[in-house]
RNA sequence: GCGAGAGUGGCGGAAUUGGUAGACGCGCAGGACUUAGGAUCCUGUGCCGCAAGGCGUGUGGGUUCGAGUCCCACCUUUCGCACCA
């Protein structure tokens, strides 16, 4: 390389020559006409598929969230790509849901209208940030030829007999008008506008995601995710260990004045119902002094007295009525006396059934055994009723007349009051009690998940219509496949209203159709499904994309999937991907796919924050990637969001930082523009090079791309230590090191390099390994444990040699003031005389 | 309340198995080149101190020749979950 002559250029207007807009549009251009980002996905060799979350295309455009996590995704795949791997790298729009109806509520457009031009300012603007997609095999969820297959998802599920519709109480956004999952309420208010959530009863379709918690709990064990993320499917998931035990319940009159049961009941007790609780606590059944059912439990109207009838009901109609959020936020606790009574299996004591909100219908049977004594809830709710608290479990220095100190003693210890189970310590008490009770058909050991099944029906217009018509002589029948799509029609009003039914509903000239069966006048669906449906499947549609036979073309498959790297938000770490998960296996124990897991290895990225918070335009403190780019470039702005903290956990966007990121880019664009052939290498650059190809090596791969950057500036600084002149050798490889960060630079260094074919397809670059290993070492002297300096030694140095250097050392000598009392040497490293 | 993570200069952040705390960058200070500098380059920069030296990784203990790193208690904070029996 020659240098330009600088006062032909003006070395003052442009002291570099480097003008990224120059140069990432000359190479946006190129790489768009030589297809560099297309991949072969039939011939490639070492396939490697690149995820990224798809964003959801909002009209405010891409925000810098969405640029860090897909920088991060690109350095990752790029460096791959300089590894030697095929890669694919796609990208496309989560373009349904409510999130774009409700801004096309807003804004008044349609969201036809609406989503086709969000996704060019979208594409306008990933395309500038110089990402490696394959836009050849993009894909849209809005668009019929993929929710045809999202429709034909659903179907496969039904044929399983995966789906499944039910009445079921639901929450209710009176501002958003629809129903929101359980997993969509936050403290029982609507996670998208914070309105206060109610419940309303309608007839919704369901997928059986809870018979599959078992496998989804223990598949995590062997998947290479994020820690936190598994911990969050496993909360998720919420595996927990204990018995279903059974009360029977007494006939009051029969039972009237006696405190125990007499084996001559039994002819009452034979007819009476009983009622099933589940508790993790078996041990302490002999603390059992009530029960308590859900308000919706099916045994309140059976077992309440004619006395306590009316004051039951008025409690159920309310607590029915009650919105979810004080329902589940209010720890206040309510309840009524059902006028029953049911006998403890273990005491045969009588306890009374209580009906009370604070017991969820939708967990384990709807209905527990209260023990007051060792739960801080039943406590509560025993103090403020004024039922028998029994100390049945004694802690440390504690017997069973230890008093409770004004709350529940949920500690480990071993029972007391318990019969002939007294003195068992807790642990082996659970087993022992359970056996006890099965052997009494009193109950039996099982293992209960909090994972409820996955509502997937939306009364909303913007989404993919679910797949069922209904026959008045067929009943429901599945839409057949031949006949998918179901088109969404064009309709002006979607704005959904107050009647609990989707706006489709509303138009008979779509939903009046004949029975696909039987001919005969029947009515589609007029729900649409979920969203988390649509993003359940698509890493299956990418490589297949262009196929419209089929979902996903099986060789294809075979030989992509499962995905090999997936980076996204951790705020997808439970709904998103556990559905994902859940559909994956769905299709592969239908034999359509031969893993199970869809993604080999997880890692969620960090989020930005600005001024301390979230970027957010609540908090007007977003930044709009397009300013950035256009002041410094691309490849400076990729590079800075990557060097301002770890990926893996975000970092402090602040616009000052940016400079040092652009000035190392402008050096690299010198030094590489300055460098020349002549003579050889410095020993000592090279030396470093080697490590800093090391070090970048390692912590790209580990997403550990702040220290990767780190260590490429410290080169560089090493490299122009003293405005010396980089020999060629010394700085070719930094083209190729920083080019997964910065490629449009890395690409146009490269050619003017002399390089015909892409740096991307040239290989990673090797070091020589013996530079890295030298014959002295900085030998670290502390005097009493306290660091006094650093000796060069040779690095067989002897403990004895180490310390008379160490002596003679006079900066380090003067601390040696007696006979060492002690010398500890850790050869290579360290020495510390103790005097 | 439960679970997981995090507290390091003026700031963002680095620190293999415990072994020179503060890499790299921002900012700041000084200098060079300049008509100029908000460009570029060089040098310096944890705190106190003229220095020798001392003190320093949220707080208080502990283990160790030696602790940002390990142990115990506590404080602060972020993110999940939240009456899940």
């Amino acid at each position: 390389m020659t240098a330009p002559d600088d006062s032909m250029t003006g070395p003052i207007e442009e002291p570099l020559g480097y003008d990224p807009s120059v140069v990432e549009a000359r190479w946006r251009q190129r790489w768009a006409d030589l297809g560099t980002h297309k991949t072969d996905l039939a011939h490639g060799k070492k396939p490697f598929y690149a995820l990224m979350m798809f964003p959801y295309p909002s009209a405010e455009g891409l925000h810098v969230g969405n640029l860090f996590a897909f920088t991060g995704s690109d350095i990752f795949a790029r460096f791959q790509r300089l590894q030697g791997h095929t890669v694919f790298e796609p990208l496309g729009y989560d373009a349904f849901g409510i999130h774009s109806e409700n801004f096309a509520l807003k804004v008044g457009k349609h969201p036809m209208e609406l989503i086709p031009s969000n996704i060019r300012n979208f594409r306008r603007q990933l395309d500038r940030a110089g990402l490696m997609v394959d836009w050849s095999r993009s894909l849209d969820t809005t668009d019929p030829e993929y929710y045809k297959w999202t429709q034909w998802v659903f179907l496969q599920l039904y044929k399983r007999g995966l789906a499944y519709k039910k009445a079921a109480a639901v929450n209710w956004c009176p501002s958003c008008k629809t129903v929101l999952a359980n997993e969509q309420v936050e403290g029982g208010a609507c996670e998208r506008c914070g309105a206060t959530v109610e419940q309303r009863f309608l007839e919704q379709w369901f997928f059986k995601i809870s018979e599959f918690s078992p496998r989804l709990l223990e598949n995590l064990e062997r998947l290479d995710w994020s820690e936190t993320t598994k911990q969050a499917q496993r909360n998720w998931i919420g595996r927990s260990e204990g018995a279903r035990l059974r009360f029977r319940v007494l006939d009051p009159f029969v039972d009237a004045g006696s405190s125990t049961v007499a084996v001559t009941t039994e002819m009452t007790m034979a007819d009476a119902p009983e009622i099933e609780v589940f508790t993790t606590r078996p041990d302490t059944i002999f603390g059992a002094t009530y029960l308590v059912l859900a308000p919706e439990h099916p045994l309140v109207s059976v077992i309440t007295t004619p006395q306590q009838q009316a004051i039951v009901d008025e409690y159920r109609v309310r607590s029915a009525n009650q919105d979810l959020i004080t329902r589940k936020t209010t720890k206040e606790k309510t309840g009524e006396f059902t006028g029953a009574y049911a006998m403890n299996p273990a005491t045969c004591a009588l306890i009374p059934i209580w009906v009370a909100d604070y017991v969820l219908m939708e967990y384990g049977t709807g209905a527990i055994m209260a023990v007051p004594g060792h739960d801080e809830r039943d406590f509560e709710f025993a103090t403020k009723f004024d039922l028998p608290i029994v100390r049945v479990v004694a802690g440390e220095g504690q017997n069973a007349h230890t008093p409770f100190a004004g709350a529940a003693f949920v500690g480990d210890g071993t029972l007391v009051n318990s019969q002939q189970f007294e003195a068992l310590p807790v642990s082996s008490a659970k087993r022992v009690l359970t056996e006890w009770l099965e052997a009494m058909h009193a109950g039996k050991a099982v293992t209960n998940y909090r994972l409820h099944d996955w509502c997937i029906s939306r009364q909303r217009y913007w989404g993919p219509p679910i797949p069922i018509i209904y026959c008045d002589s067929c009943g429901t029948v599945p839409v057949p496949e031949d006949q998918l799509p179901v088109v969404l029609p064009n309709i002006p009003d979607f704005k959904p209203d107050d009647s609990g039914v989707s706006p489709l509903a509303r138009h008979e000239e779509w939903y009046r159709v004949p029975c696909p069966t039987c001919g005969a006048k029947a009515r589609r669906e007029t729900d649409v499904s979920d969203t988390f449906l649509d993003s359940a499947w698509y890493f299956l549609r990418y490589p297949s994309v262009g196929r419209n036979d089929v979902a996903f073309d099986a060789e294809t498959t075979k030989r992509w999937l499962p995905v090999t790297t997936y980076i996204g938000g951790n705020e997808h770490a439970v709904l998103h991907l556990l559905y994902s998960r859940f559909i994956t296996m769905v299709l592969h124990d239908m034999g359509l796919l031969d893993f199970e897991e869809p993604f080999t290895k997880f890692r969620a990225h960090g989020l930005i924050i600005r001024e301390g918070a979230k970027m957010s335009k609540s908090k007007g403190n977003v930044v709009n990637p397009d300013d950035y780019i256009d002041q410094w470039g691309a490849d400076a702005f990729r590079t800075y969001l990557m060097f301002l903290g770890p990926f893996e956990e975000g970092g402090d966007f602040r616009d000052a930082g940016i400079s040092g990121v652009k000035r190392f880019l402008d050096r690299l664009w010198a030094s590489v523009r300055d460098c020349s052939t002549a003579g050889a290498p410095d020993v000592e650059v090279m030396r470093k090079l080697a490590a800093t190809i090391k070090k970048v090596g390692e912590d790209t791969p580990s997403l550990s791309y702040n220290t990767a950057i780190a260590a490429m500036m410290e080169y560089m600084n090493t490299l122009r230590r003293g405005e010396r002149t980089a020999h060629r050798a010394e700085v070719e490889p930094v083209v190729q090191l920083v080019a997964p960060f910065a490629p449009h630079i890395a690409a146009e260094l490269w050619e003017m390099l002399g390089h015909i074919e892409s740096v991307f397809d040239s290989q990673w670059p090797t070091y020589d390994a013996t530079l890295l290993v030298s014959d002295t070492i900085d030998l670290i002297v502390q005097v009493g444990g306290k660091t006094r300096g650093k000796l060069v030694v040779a690095k067989s140095i002897t403990q004895d040699q180490a310390l008379a250097a160490a002596t003679a050392d006079p900066a380090i000598g003067k601390f040696i003031t007696g006979e060492p009392k002690k010398v500890i040497f850790v050869p290579g490293r360290l020495l510390n005389v103790v005097v």
